[in-house]
DNA sequence: AACGTGACGAGGA
DNA sequence: ATCCTCGCCACGT
């Protein structure tokens, strides 16, 4: 279960990152098995293959800042989204300090961590509650 | 094989 | 905080 390639694995971990929150391209990089490999990240969610729905919008640099060219139409977009899910962004920036995903957090504190498509995990994103 | 290219990141000036 | 340089890693020429 596990001849998937690297572009798989990198897919499927931005596709766990709940609603309302954010991780970095090295963060996800890590999470999917690649210490230094911030930039993987980014070359898979670029030929993300169309059809695949996946959160590519929550994904930053590590600084909170959009990577996507300032000003592009894409770049708004992801602005947009990220709003829609109560994600500040202010100049162009997430404070990473308060949205940033914690994975082992959510956990702890909330138990088995979501996993979109498995059954009895929903959405835990801080902003959504209340 | 060498070199250039990124939706990157860390560290120093 | 801003700018620059370098290291990284898979790929295309």
């Amino acid at each position: 279960m596990r001849s998937d390639g690297w572009m798989e694995r990198i897919w499927r971990v931005t596709g766990s990152i709940p609603a309302g929150r954010v991780a970095s391209y090295g963060q996800i990089a890590q999470l999917a098995g690649h210490p230094r490999g911030a930039r993987l990240t980014a070359r898979a969610l670029a030929v993300v293959p169309a059809g695949r729905d996946l959160p590519w919008h929550r994904v930053l640099r590590n600084d909170g800042t959009i990577a996507l060219a300032a000003g592009s139409h894409a770049a708004r977009e992801q602005v947009r989204r990220l709003r829609r899910e109560r994600v500040a962004v202010v100049d162009g920036r997430v404070d990473m300090a308060v949205f940033r995903w914690r994975p082992d957090l959510d956990e702890l504190l909330w138990g088995p961590v979501l996993c979109p498509g498995v059954r009895g995990t929903r959405d835990r994103s801080p902003e959504r509650r209340r």
